[in-house]
DNA sequence: AAAATATATTTCAGTAGTGAGACATTTACA
DNA sequence: TGTAAATGTCTCACTACTGAAATATATTTT
């Protein structure tokens, strides 16, 4: 009363095409779990590592412009920053341009923290990405840029 | 009383480990947006298509074994294969080797629905992928594969 | 300048999971 | 064989968000 499996598409375009999204998912997600396992050790989730590591590199940031670059919806990043100020890690300053907005910055606590933990996170990127050399991860960035922005450019398939 | 941007990681191997994590993690976001927008545009999160998916290409699956292709928990399928079982698209049927285990498999319905949807999810991903030619893609696939089998097989860092 | 529209953040209910532990069964070993 | 350890699924409390609606302020239009 089961199916038989399904083949696959063959031809070449599609399946090639499959095929990338397989390995392309799978990578991330080797990769991340060692990422993950560096932020984690430290007490902290990847998001919330990824904020304070935004902050840090580049100095104070109005909350919406953390959150375009680290998640989709706003209410997201309330409740995150929300956590990180309760564990004196980030305070929120008020813009001066325009009082419906909110910059987030680190503390001196919060600064020293991620400037604490940053080194050994990226080691630990470093060596999860070893198994290509140098030259083989440099043309996978070159690859990755174009796939990724060009997708990003593309309207979303009607179907 | 902000802190100035603390620079990024010069030395070459750690400043590309740290650019192919971001253009990896943005090319696979991008990538699988539109993937998502090719399932939740037939009422299916993308776990749910991915379940339904690993039943139409391999047949019925032990819930353990579409768990580990799909999910960390165990708790997550069991979730996942009730709200499909709800909806008529999966069934669980006993496995007589061990009492413990269970198959899932497609209903008529639940085929019906990933045979009339696949081909569509498909050429989404051909679309998705199309700002690289096909012999850039198979260069990707390459090196993805490497750089996903290593890491998965490295012990995670100490720090 | 008033009104309409747009934007930044917050609030809140809901969703898709995770992870630990319970239970049933199976496997390995003393 | 009996007992311990391992395995497969399920339950349940919890987490990290999402998305829509509310509020406050800005900007544009008339």
């Amino acid at each position: 009363m089961a199916f038989d499996p399904a083949p696959l598409p063959t031809d070449p375009p599609t399946a090639t095409a499959l095929k990338l999204f397989v390995v392309l998912s799978r990578a991330v997600e080797s990769i991340s779990a060692h990422a993950e396992a560096s932020t984690v050790a430290h007490g902290l989730t990847i998001t919330e590592f990824a904020i304070l590591e935004a902050l840090y590199h580049k100095g104070p940031l109005l909350l919406g412009e953390v959150q375009r670059k680290i998640l989709r919806s706003s209410g997201g990043i309330t409740f995150l920053v929300d956590k990180l100020e309760t564990r004196g890690l980030v305070r929120r300053t008020r813009c001066e341009r325009d009082r419906r907005a909110r910059y987030a910055e680190l503390t001196p606590e919060g600064h020293a923290l991620i400037a604490r933990i940053f080194p050994s996170h990226a080691e630990a990127i470093r060596r999860a990405m070893s198994g290509l050399g140098l030259a083989d991860q440099r043309q996978a960035i070159a690859l990755l840029k174009t796939l990724g922005t060009e997708a990003a450019g593309l309207p979303p398939a009607g179907g």
